[in-house]
RNA sequence: CGCGGGAUGGAGCAGUCUGGAAGCUCGUCGGGCUCAUAACCCGAAGGUCAUAGGUUCAAAUCCUAUUCCCGCAACCA
């Protein structure tokens, strides 16, 4: 009989810039998903790659002085290479900047403009010509542009468009018909109730404002945009061909059985994508999986606080598997997952070290101290023995049972369930109890063997998830890997085999202090490498702008202000509105220093203004001017003050 | 009234869709044990399930209102 197929996919990472932890995330579900179906027997294809074209890739390589092709093939390569060394076991890596791909989608973008679901039309918006920038209506600030304050003028721009509104009825249909197509069925709502059912704009699937990007054959000045380029890399990386002469990889995987994606990006996989299958007419996938984020717990993630925490520094500090163990183990199903050093640890030493590790350990020992290493079933049973076996036994059940519905992280529990059991059974069955009686030997080589045993199927178990854990446990144990099939019987550790003599810690304890310091050491080391010669932790160096003349300079006017009066903007985060005293004159000032002032402290200081900065509003309030502040790497800020008492209006040159 | 998520013992979370005795991990305290990585096993304390109303025989769970947090968006003049 022919294995059943499984083809799981995850989303191509946008090659911005180094993956950090959350994004590492998603490449390990993936692929403890996809291990664990091949345990069970399917033949999985499973897809990962990069995302390479785009404005931002663009502007960023330009930073970088090198061509985009350049930057990206840094990128991508590095990102390869961070899957690599987490272990995961994809079958294809694509790149939408492989020519194979960018020839289909050209050919696809055209299909689907001569049957006319593209079609050229414009991008229609408000244009500001100064700033030269499209608002929708809601960006707009009391019907002026946002940026400036000024009128702005319906516009036009070219571009193709795809006609979403004609597969929408089919779409809404196909969902209420497919419960289990969106994952977790709570964003199923979500998807219908703000996008669906209210009717479905149509999409715009090409830009001409930049140029790195899969070009329009037939109308080179447009390059394709993202989501058409982006979401075929699923048929295109298993030979889709849209003359009809698709590979016969495409004809026994698609339609893939799970696309597993990040919630941030469900709307696409859920209905643009449906939609551009439905007009290729392709089948859909079988589910969209959008799983939670990994957020960084201690404080906001950003790199001037060098805290943004990467898999290969994880790696490096406590080893490829205790770091898969965290991101699946911690990652809730669908809430959003913590991850702090601390955590890391904790996990660590606990679960990995006390639970598990020792678990090995205590148990190799057992049987050199007792029988030199050899692990006989005497087949010497207790009435304890029942329940022991009844749990090891029972456990691929609940793991299996669990990964249906992608809850890995409670499969996990399973297994450690399990190994918690087997510690519990050396309670019961005290084996150096047993030891000190001679008429009790067959009895302790029975429960060493039980145990063996336990510790064989669990680790088996693990194999999706901790696959080098697995082969290590099993080679101190020199036992064989266990079929999925016999992870139900007990008993299929060879009796009388030997463990190793030499039992090895799985997972060493680690001191938070120690880690927390080496950490600490490791940001110092960033950013000191960053930022060159960093010596004193007191200054910062930011980026240098362009010269200027003493022309330039003239044209601000810098003058002492005396704030009078000042209140919160209500619906603003961030903003305080100042009246400013300025010589006899007052003016309104917007800052955006709430959170670091507040308005009660703010009265009566006197403090540096430009103040013939062109007047704009800032969330609907008139700002006609600027309050100095110096800011430091973290964000504060401090107001600027002249050092001695000065008039309100005095100027500052 | 921009969109969305959240509030459950000291900490981190599950449970909420499909109402029916408040659970898990860590920490704390007490006990057991000594094979083991100061590990393992057992037990205990600790919660008005954000607040106020409502529906119900029954509400953490459903409905209404309120407060506070956090993302995104906006924006940081």
């Amino acid at each position: 009989m022919e294995k059943q197929r499984y083809y799981i996919s995850t989303a191509i990472a946008y090659t911005s810039g180094k993956p950090h932890i959350g994004n590492t995330y998603e490449i390990v579900l993936a692929d403890s998903i996809a291990r664990f179906k091949r345990q069970q027997g399917y033949e999985v294809y499973f897809q990962t790659g990069t995302d390479e074209h785009g404005q931002k890739i663009e502007l960023k390589s330009e930073e970088q002085g090198v061509t985009p092709k350049e930057f990206v093939d840094g990128v991508s390569t590095e990102i390869k290479r961070i899957w690599d060394l987490m272990n995961t076991s994809y079958d294809k890596f694509v790149r939408t900047t492989d020519a194979y791909h960018e020839a289909q989608v050209q050919k696809i973008f055209k299909k689907l403009y001569d049957q006319g679901d593209i079609y050229k039309g414009h991008y229609e918006g408000m244009y500001c010509t100064p700033c030269e920038s499209f608002f929708t209506e809601s960006q707009l600030v009391d019907g002026k542009c946002p940026d400036c304050g000024r009128e702005v003028t319906p516009a036009k721009e070219e571009a193709y468009f795809f006609r979403m509104s004609k597969y929408a009825p089919r779409l809404i249909e196909y969902i209420k018909e497919h419960p289990e197509f969106i994952q977790p069925v709570s964003r199923k709502n979500e998807m219908m109730n703000n996008f669906l059912l209210p009717g479905l704009q149509d999409l715009c699937v090409s830009r001409t404002s930049f140029k790195w990007g899969i070009p329009v054959d037939f109308d080179p000045k447009h390059v394709v945009y993202v989501w058409l380029d982006a979401l075929t890399n699923y048929i295109t990386g298993i030979g889709y061909d849209c003359d009809g002469s698709s590979s016969e990889q495409f004809q026994q995987y698609w339609p893939a059985d799970l696309h597993l994606i990040g919630k941030d990006i469900i709307r696409f996989h859920t209905i643009y994508w449906p939609i551009f299958l439905m007009a290729l007419d392709l089948p859909l996938p079988k589910q969209v999986f959008g799983h939670p984020w990994l957020l960084q717990g201690d404080g906001k993630m950003s790199k001037s606080k060098g805290n943004v925490i990467y898999a290969d520094d994880l790696a490096d500090m406590f080893g490829v598997d205790a770091v898969r163990y965290f991101v699946l183990h911690e990652m809730p199903f669908d809430n959003d997952g913590v991850i702090t050093w601390e955590l890391m640890v904790e996990r660590m030493n606990s679960e990995l070290a006390n639970t598990l590790g020792n678990l090995v350990n205590r148990t190799i020992s057992m049987s050199n101290k007792y029988f030199d290493g050899v692990v006989c079933n005497k087949n010497i049973t207790d009435a304890v023995d029942d329940d022991f076996k009844a749990v090891v036994t029972g456990t691929r059940e609940k793991v299996a049972a669990k990964m249906e519905d992608l809850r890995v992280a409670d499969a996990l529990t399973e297994i450690f369930n399990l190994f918690h059991r087997c510690n519990k059974y050396i309670d019961e069955t005290m084996p150096w109890a047993l030891a000190k009686d001679e008429a009790k030997q067959d009895r302790l080589a029975t429960v060493l063997y039980n145990l063996v045993e336990g510790i064989c199927i669990g680790a088996s178990l693990l194999e999706s998830y901790m696959p080098e854990t697995t082969e290590r446990i099993l080679g101190q144990l020199h036992a064989e890997k266990r079929n999925y099939e016999d992870l139900t019987t007990f008993g299929l550790y060879p009796s009388g085999s030997h463990v190793t003599d030499k039992p090895e810690i799985l997972f060493q304890r680690l001191d938070m202090k120690e880690v927390l310091e080496k950490v600490e050491a490791m940001k110092m080391e960033d950013s000191s490498s960053e930022d060159a010669p960093a010596e004193d932790a007191s200054v910062i160096d930011i980026e240098a702008k362009e010269e200027i003349t003493f022309d330039d300079f003239e044209k601000m006017q810098f003058q002492v202000g005396e704030i009078i009066a000042c209140e919160e903007v209500k619906k603003s985060r961030k903003l305080l509105c100042s009246q400013v005293k300025i010589g006899s004159t007052v003016k309104q000032i917007v800052s955006g220093i709430k959170g670091h002032y507040t308005a009660e402290e703010m009265v009566g200081k006197k403090v540096m203004v430009l103040v013939n900065l062109k007047p704009a509003k800032l969330a609907g309030v008139l700002s006609e001017g600027m309050l100095l502040c110096a800011e430091d790497a973290d964000g504060n800020l401090a107001l600027m003050k002249p050092e001695k008492e000065m008039p309100a209006g005095a100027e500052i040159c």
